[in-house]
DNA sequence: TAGATTGTTAATCGATTAACAATC
DNA sequence: TAGATTGTTAATCGATTAACAATC
């Protein structure tokens, strides 16, 4: 019955994986990045746990999800680690993202070097404001929303952030999705429904600050 | 043995809170000002639920940690609930909020609509850009940063929100800290160390569009 | 070899769901 | 009363931790 156990090649989602797995691992992602940046050639789980105050062993674990990245007696190395983690992630490629809706938050993001930094490149944005539409903001271009599906399909954008207000986001995530993309990054403070098959991402400045304020009151 | 059983008052941390739950105590509350803005008077657990993509009975479990805030038969009160979640969320009174670090982000959450509906009010910023310094971003008097403790002091500031580059999240922590701030909203891409008795929440940008990466790779 | 550290199994802990008596 | 819906208990499910043989 074990005779012939795939052992070495764990093909994508044969487990479902919980989020916050897959949460962490952006965790070791960004700590990994920090350790190499120290001069660091190799880690260990207790590190990279202790750093993020994690067990060890939660780190062995959330890794073993996706196959055998450690090197017993030595640790993981930090670029090996770092590629594998990538891969999973599916941030070793670029992803072409849109912005719909240039307020404040919107602005900023386009600029965000953060994004980039991952493998994240804003290659349109959109607006209905005529007064911003045409012009370049931190180097890109400017659309009206009314041209989305085309540019959209012509840049090969995969992923939308949407910055509109609430009201607004739904129909800008129905837009998108028929525009093609596979994901939406919500920051609109609304639940938006979207077909099987399509990704969502929800955040919630404002519920951040929420959790902060529950803590600060709620702690001995 | 169970004589004075204390059903009523549930005193503040008797079991410790799941941070799971107050997350979605968030969403609630989210959810609940829309129904209210739909003119609803009530609501029900399976609706708040549904809504939200939870099953009824985690609605009712979730409010169960914090007190009895339903009628059976009839449901919740949207604005009665409200209230009670606000008090719980300690966002029934007005926090002052400070800004430290005026690039793309920080200047965006300045004028961030979604902080000021739910109760925080940014009262100030910092930076140590000489152009910005002594300005006005929407409407927010911009300091230089060291003049951080005082004005923090000063001005009653109980949290800070940190939006300056990696290297110097650390360094601006243990600032807003020794001004006596109770809590800090980090937008920098590290992990950074405060002392106990002081709260933290962490938001990494990127990682969000990590997850929504993992997600559209990943989906079957 | 001795020391370090992995991947994994078994034991523990905690969160979610289902079911239902109590209540309006 | 009949219908709706709560708060809560018991059963299930899943995630975390501890421990350790295997390995460099």
């Amino acid at each position: 019955m074990s005779q012939a156990e795939d052992k070495s090649t764990k093909s994508p989602i044969e487990v479902s994986i919980p989020k916050a797995v897959v949460h962490r691992l952006s965790l070791y992602l960004r700590e990994l990045q920090h350790l190499v940046r120290e001069g660091n050639e190799t880690t260990s789980s207790t590190t990279l746990g202790s750093r993020l105050g994690l067990t060890d062993a939660r780190v062995r674990k959330d890794l073993a999800y996706f196959g055998q990245f450690g090197h017993p007696g030595i640790g993981y190395r930090c670029p090996e680690l770092m590629g594998e983690i990538k891969r999973i992630l599916g941030t070793d490629r670029q992803w072409q993202v849109a912005i719909v809706g240039l307020g404040n938050l919107g602005t900023a993001l386009m600029g965000h070097r953060g994004f980039a930094d991952q493998g994240f490149r804003v290659v349109a944005a959109f607006d209905c404001d005529p007064g911003k539409i045409g012009s370049k903001i931190h180097g890109i271009p400017v659309y009206h929303i009314d041209t989305l599906e085309t540019v959209v399909r012509d840049a090969r954008i995969k992923l939308g952030i949407i910055t509109v207000p609430a009201k607004a986001a739904q129909t800008v995530a129905d837009l998108l999705v028929a525009a093609g993309v596979d994901g939406l990054l919500n920051f609109a403070p609304v639940t938006i429904s979207i077909p099987t098959g399509i990704s969502k991402v929800g955040v919630d400045l404002a519920i951040e600050l929420e959790q902060l304020s529950f803590d600060v009151v709620n702690r001995s």
